[in-house]
DNA sequence: CATTATCTTGCAACTTTCTGCAAAAATATG
DNA sequence: CATATTTTTGCAGAAAGTTGCAAGATAATG
């Protein structure tokens, strides 16, 4: 039986069952648990499941009625949120991009802080609605439903005209030469005009994400004041530190 | 049983009960009240309900606005949007109005309608982003925390712009001098818009808020095309026929 | 303030996952 | 066609995660 065949399979039970394990498929493919888990890898990287323990799910595409975003490099990311809440002061605006990242960021405001924070991500503005001290403006426009976000004409010209003290930005894709990508246009757009819109600049890069690149472009590498990311060791950061970028 | 099958079966009985108890879940789930508490933290963590004593509740970020209103009347609100539906067809741009009446409505969107809904509502736009076939636009603006709608000047600016079919409003005070009134000067003022943007405009409203007046005014009662409401009996509802207004 | 129910914590049994490795199968190469 | 190389697969032991239990701490109730 060729592995493709076993895809095919998974995906066509997963749908049907709504779940899979390993104990079944494995039996019902005859191959060994460890295929199976293998297998499941493969497609959980492809975006086509959720892996889980002991077997997998489909991909939901609500995080909030669903849990894919339980434990999903839960570790990095607060690690990464937790250094960027010493840049955030009383009184400050900040522009939060969307972004599981910026989400984590959000979370951990201690309930004193006093913000205005302007965003396209309906979970982010949904968190930051029960914070008392956060004034929450959301950019209008067409909801992208794969990010929760709102991107478009409209967005844009919300955030061309606002003057913010700092944008924390989600990044896809970090590359000393390309700079900073994105997989969709139109939040790359979005993205491009909130870089122009706030005095500072600080990227949210889990490690992985460093030395990749997709094909809309959001700005040059030069455009970042600092970039925050979990591993921010000598390889991975001096390229980004010779070109005057704070790494931490 | 996976664990993430736990946490949909809570999250369900959640919604569906507005309460769930350790020794409900442990019962119904055949698991030990500790997975079951260790389960709710979990999904508390993730910001998706409230752990207390005994078992959990709803995450509700207002607890005495938004989601406190729902559920009461529930019986009379989904009689109202039920009626509503029939005037909804594929193709159409619909302006949905922020409320508990509007979210009962969008609720029950058959999964193969076809449609553009703008509205200024977080809980209706989390809600359709999980329908197929709507596209949604989300007004921009600031948020207003008690009812979770965006208002303001950018709000207006984008409601503007726009030519709807329909809009369907669901209504603070009704009244036959006064016309539509609501609590707040800002979203008083957003509906105003709204009105004005729709080529027809049909009301929401349940029958105990009819005769009713608040501060801010919204239009007169001649804007509006349509009354659904649960008591169209004739001594409520003659008034308004009077005006040549369609009440069911 | 005593009683009862609920919550927390640590622990042990159990299950699942990860890792390195070797055999088998498939593919490429001369 | 024989041989080398890569890929796939299954296995075993170690690591990590999950679950239920029990004892003590905490909170609610009359």
């Amino acid at each position: 039986m060729l592995k493709e065949e076993r895809f095919d399979y998974i995906l066509k039970k997963l749908q049907t069952d709504h779940k899979v394990l390993h104990t079944e498929l494995s039996n019902d493919l005859q191959v060994s648990e460890d295929t199976v888990r293998r297998d499941l890898e493969v497609l959980a990287q492809n975006g086509l499941l959720i892996k889980v323990r002991g077997g997998a799910i489909p991909h939901s595409p609500n995080p909030f009625t669903f849990n894919e975003r339980i434990g999903i490099h839960e570790d990095d990311k607060k690690a990464i949120a937790t250094k960027a809440l010493s840049f955030l002061h009383d009184g400050q605006t900040i522009i939060m991009d969307g972004g599981t990242s910026t989400y984590a960021l959000v979370k951990l405001f201690p309930p004193s802080l006093q913000l205005t924070v302007v965003t396209p991500s309906i979970p982010i503005a949904m968190q930051l609605m029960e914070h008392p001290g956060v004034e929450v403006i959301l950019t209008g426009g067409r909801i992208f439903k794969s990010s929760q976000v709102t991107a478009g004409l409209d967005t844009i010209r919300m955030l061309e005209k606002l003057r913010a003290d700092i944008c924390f930005m989600g990044v896809c894709s970090l590359h000393t030469e390309v700079g900073v990508t994105g997989p969709h246009m139109e939040e790359a757009a979005v993205k491009n005009v909130m870089v122009q819109s706030a005095n500072k600049v600080i990227a949210l890069v889990t490690s992985e994400k460093m030395g990749t690149a997709e094909p809309y472009k959001v700005c040059n590498i030069t455009a970042m004041d600092t970039i925050i990311t979990d591993e921010a060791g000598l390889a991975l950061a001096s390229p980004y530190r010779q070109l005057g970028i704070n790494v931490i």
